[in-house]
DNA sequence: GTTTTAATTAATAGCTCTATTAATTTTGCG
DNA sequence: CGCAAAATTAATAGAGCTATTAATTAAAAC
């Protein structure tokens, strides 16, 4: 009997990272315990990443991208802006719900260490601005139209982003909390998804 | 010339650590650079508090009733249901305002160190389910009376923290990356309460 | 004014962490 | 095979952090 070895040890190692840094952030992991988890040598996470702060960003662009397309790919013209605004918060919040941790990590780390917004500015504001520019353009055209209220699109994104980020925020504290079973949850987040939507839509009328 | 002599540096230590807590969170924060600040021994910290744990559960457990009580306080009677609503969201609103760090520090805290739930469910859990308790009745009357559309007070309740939080808890972010004047703040601010307030009321619409 | 108590400091033990270096093992290849 | 490159490890320097202890200074009490 052999025992599975690595096949791919760096591979193993971002891995291991990405979901220590996502449960517990930057600060509280120790390359030393990504090693263990990995059943590796301590040195050998910097051997392949030189610095925590390196293996780090990769992990932290990588999920910053991966949490902005998505977005765009929803963004539908072929139907009505209500049907194509339900698609694109819907969307969101099936990317938030498949990756609970992300805006954990986001808030943390832009929060404790601002420098990294700056190396986010140049890798995901271009993306974030064309995802704004879009619904920017659409939601101005309905407004003249008259089919909803006058707002500023940066107020719709925030309750968007409000509504689907802070539920997944809290849930972790919800669920120590108040002692859910299984199914209430699906139950509860399912609920979260409709009536979500159902408050943005409300919120646009005129 | 005297120099200033601390009046009180238990008080001053305790100031300090509270600022630098809410700052960075509790793992990035040293008693080393508490007693920096103070400009007293690093040792006198752990003098008046023992250990950093303790220092730190002083404050969070004084934040935590702060940032509950003035809810109940706002909840008056005497005016009709959307009223009561809307004074309460404001009062919300403004809390978290005149305190923007504070729900960075609970969810950073009790994400990364989920037993300080326990400590806080005992201590606070009492309070939150006054709060509770009271709208609960109060909105299942309302929804019997017809004059608001069925739904549940959980949800309810996490419309309205989603909304309030999230804004300041994004603020420092969006100000990094976006770079607003000091007024353009303010009324982005202001907008929001505002929005925020239109929103969960239309949402209960029957 | 001396004694007792409280406040403050210096020094340090013990730990953990990051990063590097040099040595060793494993792998790929001609 | 034999050798070069890659992967892995052991060892360790160097730093920072928490917590404690013993010594020193300031304040209070009698």
């Amino acid at each position: 009997m052999k025992i599975e070895r690595n096949t791919d040890t760096e591979q193993m190692i971002l891995e291991t990272a990405e979901r220590l840094f996502l449960e517990k952030g930057f600060s509280m992991t120790s390359t030393t315990e990504i090693a263990k988890q990995v059943g590796c040598n301590q040195a050998l996470v910097h051997y392949y990443f030189r610095t925590k702060e390196k293996l780090f960003e990769a992990i932290f662009i990588k999920k910053t991208t991966m949490f902005v397309s998505p977005l765009l790919q929803s963004y539908d013209l072929s139907v009505s802006f209500e049907e194509r605004l339900k698609k694109l918060i819907e969307a969101h919040f099936d990317l938030i719900r498949a990756n609970p941790n992300v805006p954990f990590l986001f808030f943390n780390e832009l929060l404790t260490n601002p420098s990294r917004v700056n190396s986010l500015k140049e890798q995901a504001t271009g993306i974030y601005r064309m995802a704004l520019a879009k619904i920017d353009t659409d939601l101005n055209l309905e407004i003249q139209k008259g089919t909803i209220r006058p707002m500023r699109t940066i107020d719709l994104l925030l309750t968007i982003f409000s509504l689907n980020v802070t539920l997944f925020l809290g849930l972790p504290i919800l669920k120590n909390a108040v002692d859910f079973s299984e199914e209430e949850l699906t139950t509860l987040i399912e609920n979260r998804k409709r009536e979500n939507v159902i408050i943005i839509l409300r919120a646009l009328k005129p």
